[in-house]
Formats: structure tokens, C-alpha cells, sequence
DNA sequence: ACTGCAAGTGTTATGAAATAACATCACGGT
DNA sequence: ACCGTGATGTTATTTCATAACACTTGCAGT
């Protein structure tokens, strides 16, 4: 987020999308054997607010509903899990994490971002395929990609 | 670098690879009015001589030719000009730096990074002109984009 | 129900990565 | 020689992330 900026921008989703995607989530998680535990409940819900990339300490900040931070192990931990099961995402050239927007499950994202304002977009990725592809031709077997396009946004420009 | 590996890895440029690749970048810089200072072409040797992503904390280790560490922003600063002369590259998601060993100037890099051994290849991104054409229909204007692929190189596997 | 394991949490502490802020130095242009 | 800019030196701090260990909880097997 360089110079700050002074646009309009789309706002974070109302509690109502947040609870459906909550709902959402946690069915999908039972169905898979896994739990939905008031932890990551609360991460993914501060997640899914925010709307944009948001930094680990203030996830911990913000997670007490009273005001009280948690420890950092407990929003680490649940990160991680959210991420394992692709409903977050970690944005590396930022240290920050965002709830996945596009639904499916196990997809290889990618984001554009706004190094003007911060916000985030995630598109499916046009290229993992053809990056794995590359990839096995010099002998490698690749996971997962991230891949972060940095620039400014539509407001921004 | 996930669980150790015992596998035969490519060795790392000797001394004269190094050397060589010095001079060139040295002569680079000057003709384009940037100084190639001792702090900068130390971080440069050392990430040239490693062959492989180096923690910024082990460059701050090994800086001193006698042991004497570096303090840390020397190392930064030195580290952020190369990034931006496109002699080096950060790599986030390991939070690490390496050499740029695709000569050219002011390309989209990607890497493929070997979750076993640590080693990673630069291969000139296939597809950031794709990635940049959908960024535009979305409204964003790209300035560089970093991807990451991680897996296992074909000696790991 | 008892037991025993695996997964999840709480807690304390520490490690690792990066930058802020400010003083000083080196160099090129006029 | 003077001055401005860019590079360094130095101290301190901030930010990000994980190690280690104790404790709890849910649940499968008997």
C-alpha cells in the first residue's frame, strides 16, 4: 500500500454474505471430516469482513470480540488449517492472508494487487497449467504456485 | 527445505563463473550511472557463489570476509538495489534471495522451488504477458508479478 | 463405560525477517 | 572549495512466525 489514496472502493461484504460463506464453510469442512472450531471460525469470519489481505497480528489483534488479542499461536495455527483447506489464502509478497473468493476448492490462485490502496482481487489462474507444464520439462513435480501480480487498480489509476 | 535429502545436487559456480558474472554486472551498472559499491558487489558474490536462495540473515552472516557479520540494513539496502537493477531476486515465499541467472534485464522471472533440497530454477515466465492481459481486462495495470512454484526437483523425487 | 490415541488449544518464550531514524561519509558538478 | 545527492554506519525497534510443552477434548476400539 504506497501512497495512500483517496478513491472509492467496493466495500467489505455485510454480515449476512459472511455468515452464508461461514455456513457454507463449515458444512463443507463436516462433510470432509474436519472441524469447524470456534477458532477458525472467528479467523476465517474476520477474514471474510475485512474483504482484503489482512496482517497476521491484526487478525490477533481483532480476535476477541471484547478487544482481547489472542495469542499468536492460536490465529497462526488456524491460518494454516484455513489455508490447507483452501478457504484462505497467503499472500507472501505481503505477509498477509486473505479468505478465498472463488469458491472452489483446490484451485491454483492467482492475485492482482493494488499497491496503491491494498486492495486485493483473485482470478483463477490462467497459467498453472502451463507453468507445471514447463515445469516437468526441466524435471520438476510442482505442488502449488503462488502467483502475485503487483500494480494498481481500476480506482487507483 | 522440507525433510533432508541425499540426493546428488548440481554444485555451485566456482570462482570463475563468480568472477566472471561480477564483472559483467559491474560493467552493466556503471553504464547505465550506478555505482557497483563493495557492500553491493559482496551480496552479489555471495548470492553468485551460493547458486541457491540464501536467507538475507545468512548473507548478514557470511558478509564479513573474516566472520565479522554485516549489520542487518547494509545487507537490506544492498539486496533491495540489486532487486531493482534486476541482479537479484527476492523470493517470498521463502522469504529468501537469489541471483538472477537469466541475464536479461527487467524480465518476469518465475521460479520453480524444490521443497526437498531447497534448489530453485529461474525459468523466464511463460505466461506473465497472459496474466497482465487479464489483469487489464479487470482494470489493473501490472508492474511486475512474482511466481512461485514449489516441488520437487527431479533429483528428490 | 474405560481406555488410549490423535487432534486441537493455551501459554510462555524465543527466533527470524525487515525497517525506522539519524549521523556521517564519498563523490560529482559547478 | 562548495554543495547536494546518494551511499553507509549505527543503534534500536518493529513485525512476522514458530518452538516447546502442558493440558484438554472428541472419538474409535474393546
Amino acid at each position: 500500500m504506497g501512497d495512500a489514496c483517496h478513491h472509492h472502493h467496493d466495500s467489505p461484504p455485510g454480515e449476512v454474505e459472511v455468515a452464508r460463506a461461514l455456513a457454507a464453510a463449515g458444512t463443507r469442512l463436516t462433510a470432509e471430516g474436519e472441524r469447524m472450531t470456534p477458532a477458525r471460525r472467528r479467523v476465517l469470519a474476520l477474514l471474510l469482513a475485512a474483504g482484503e489481505p489482512v496482517k497476521a497480528y491484526d487478525l490477533i489483534a481483532r480476535f476477541g470480540e471484547d478487544g482481547q488479542p489472542a495469542k499468536p499461536p492460536t490465529v497462526y495455527r488456524s491460518l494454516e488449517f484455513l489455508e490447507r483447506k483452501g478457504l484462505a489464502h497467503r499472500i507472501a509478497s505481503i505477509s498477509a492472508y486473505v479468505a478465498c473468493t472463488s469458491g472452489g476448492r483446490d484451485h491454483a490462485a492467482a492475485f492482482l494487487i493494488c499497491d496503491c490502496c491494498g486492495a486485493t482481487q483473485e482470478v483463477s489462474s490462467p497459467v498453472a497449467g502451463d507453468l507445471a507444464r514447463a515445469a516437468e520439462a526441466v524435471g520438476y513435480a510442482i505442488d502449488r504456485t503462488t502467483i502475485e501480480a503487483h500494480g494498481r487498480c481500476g480506482a487507483c489509476r
